[in-house]
RNA sequence: GGCGUUAUAGCUCAGUUGGUUAGAGCGAACGACUCAUAAUCGUUAGGUCGGUGGUUCAAGUCCACCUAACGCCA
């Protein structure tokens, strides 16, 4: 039995994410972590809330309400959706919590005592009017190469020339409006990155087997230009983590907290240590190489957008605090979700998002579609079209169907329980074969973390129990030769169960209806196919379960269409 | 401007370290079946693998250049 630390790229707090996020990370990650839990391995499964930093203050400021209580609030949000989508997390998180405060304070001071941590003094813009430093991206004026009134301090968007916020003439607040501005010095932590660069490369040339989007990106960062930057680790903000060292008082450094990007990672450990303060668990036996965490295999789930941070920024952090924490072993990165022949957009409200889409269908649609649209190798396209189609011959026609023509023959001709008799010939052997080659390559697959792979595989075992059906035909069987037209019943309502258990990581929903309509809770994975088919005996009574999957009709994809091609809000 | 990724049948994608007639699903046409959510199963049609040149006995698969899309960075 492995053990398996698997983590998925936290999302941010300030608002309710699109389907794109989902199969960046939570859903493949949910799916690894049902399959490996399947398999008997021992899962920590781990996501939080990405809750500092200026645009969930303004997110509070614009819902009015304190940032502290907006977080709180829109955490339990995303913490119910991701229930409904089924996510399997073993805990969800904050970074907002004292664990993490107290972990990224401790890894700030172990880095500090290394001789990984520089003080740098800085100018940037104070808003006297919002009383707080402002973001280069926050600072609103007129392009000095263009003429652009609504350029923003860190580039211009109309002409793209990257800009200084000193450069914009008559600089406003983006939050205010306020032209009341000033330029200041501030003194900013910075964590000497640089010096773990041949480190850090060394370490990424070992990971061969790292999907070439992950180590590319990796690579570039670290080579490209002047090579891998020192990076700030500190704001001058109210809402944070304050900057301390360890836990004595950090002179110089009062009144201010650690960049987002330096406590969101680290909230991966610090959530593990919040499941252990509320189940009474052991987190250091999953963080700790010199407590427990040796055996560990640690799997990180990405969009592309966070790869740098994931192989270089935090183990940084990790190497640089010089103490035995685990380190990633692989990381699983994706390419965007498009939406339509554009991108999701979160601030303009494109695309499709989370509480939309459990609105409008059962998760398990959404979980398959995605997971067998995996963007793995390149951006992906959703359209109404493509997950019409897809869903309704995949769910409805192959798996549904299976399982609705199954019982019902079954109910028709026999009873409500698996008849008796007739032993297995030619057709079953072969069944089996059959089963087991494709079950032996789906579980390659799924180890492999081949997302659209795997479901391609899952489909055909799916469509192998309706070849079989079509040739064997006990229908007609059943007019001559009831016995066998039972035996080969019997073997299809045992695929029934066969079929919950292996999609179960990627429907959870229907697969549990499989198995209350099979009225077994025997979820045992069939690495013996003959035995497994076997599981249920003649005279275990079962009942016809309601349709799995109603099909999408095109009134409905049309009207989905209409509604989500606008915006929100 | 630099770098990266991608470019394979109408659509969505597979194609391992270069090696016999380039694969799958969907869609299409035709056929079979009638247990089932008008579902299922089978057969067939469709690609000079973005373009040009090169390396090689042999290239979708390596190299160069070009084009296009997307992304990152200046």
């Amino acid at each position: 039995m492995a053990r398996i630390l698997i983590t998925s790229a936290i999302p941010y707090i300030n608002g309710i994410k699109h389907l794109g996020n989902l199969v960046g990370s939570q859903l493949p990650a949910d799916l690894y972590a049902r399959y490996c839990r399947a398999r008997g391995d021992e899962v920590m499964f781990i996501c939080a809330t990405d809750e500092h930093g200026t645009p969930a203050e303004l997110a509070a400021k614009k819902a009015g309400k304190p940032v502290a209580e907006f977080c709180a609030e829109m955490h339990e949000v995303q913490a119910g959706i991701g229930a409904r989508f089924g996510l399997s997390f073993d805990h969800f998180g904050r970074s907002s919590s004292a664990q993490n405060r107290a972990l990224t304070q401790h890894f700030a001071g172990r880095l500090a005592d290394e001789g990984l941590i520089e003080e740098v003094s800085e100018s940037q813009v104070y808003s006297h009017a919002d009383g707080r430093f402002l973001p280069d991206r926050y600072i609103e004026g007129t392009c000095p190469n263009c003429g652009y009134d609504k350029a923003r301090g860190d580039q211009c968007e109309n002409c793209t020339k990257q800009l200084d916020p000193t450069d914009l003439i008559e600089p406003r607040s983006a939050i205010s409006g306020s032209t009341d501005l000033e330029v200041r010095d501030t003194k900013h932590l910075y964590l000497k990155q640089s010096q773990l660069k041949d480190k850090l490369s060394a370490w990424i040339d070992s990971k061969t087997d790292w999907p070439v989007l992950t180590t590319s990106i990796a690579k570039k960062w670290l080579h490209d230009g002047d090579g891998l930057q020192d990076r700030g680790i500190t704001r001058d903000l109210d809402w944070g983590v304050p900057v301390k060292r360890g836990t004595e008082d950090w002179p110089g450094m009062e009144g201010k907290v650690f960049y987002v990007w330096f406590d969101a990672p680290i909230e991966y450990i610090a959530a593990t240590h919040e499941w252990a303060d509320k189940t009474g668990g052991d987190w250091e036996r999953w963080w700790r190489t010199d407590k427990g965490a040796d055996d560990v295999k640690y799997v990180q789930f990405m969009g592309k957008d966070n790869v740098p941070f994931h192989t270089l920024s935090f183990p940084a952090t990790i190497m640089g605090s010089n103490e035995p924490w685990k380190l990633v072993d692989y990381i699983k990165s994706f390419n965007y979700l498009n939406y339509d022949g554009g991108q999701f957009s979160t601030s303009q409200g494109r695309g499709i998002f989370q509480d939309q889409a459990l609105d409008i269908l059962p998760a398990d649609y959404w979980r398959w579609w995605l997971l067998s649209h995996a963007p793995e190798n390149s951006d992906a396209e959703f359209t109404w079209e493509a997950f019409q189609t897809d869903a309704n011959k995949d769910l409805a026609d192959v798996l549904g169907n299976f399982v609705s023509r199954v019982t019902k023959f079954c109910r028709s001709k026999f009873s409500e329980a698996l008849p008796e008799g007739g032993v297995y010939g030619e057709a079953e052997t072969k069944l089996i074969g059959d089963l087991t080659t494709k079950i032996r390559a789906y579980e390659a697959h799924m180890a492999d973390m081949e997302v659209r792979k795997s479901a391609t595989e899952l489909r055909g075992i799916w469509v192998a129990g309706n070849e079989y059906l079509q040739a064997e035909a006990p229908w007609t069987t059943f007019k001559t030769d009831p016995e066998k037209a039972a035996m080969q019943i019997r073997l299809a309502l045992n695929l029934i169960r066969v079929y919950a258990v292996l999609s179960a990581p990627f429907i959870p929903e229907a697969s549990a209806k499989m198995l209350s309509g099979m009225n077994t809770l025997d979820t045992s994975w069939p690495d013996d196919v003959d035995a497994a088919l076997q599981a249920l005996p003649a005279g275990h009574e079962f009942t016809v379960p309601e349709v799995l999957f109603a099909k999408i009709t095109d009134e409905q994809s049309a009207e989905w269409a209409e509604r989500f091609a606008g915006t929100r809000d």
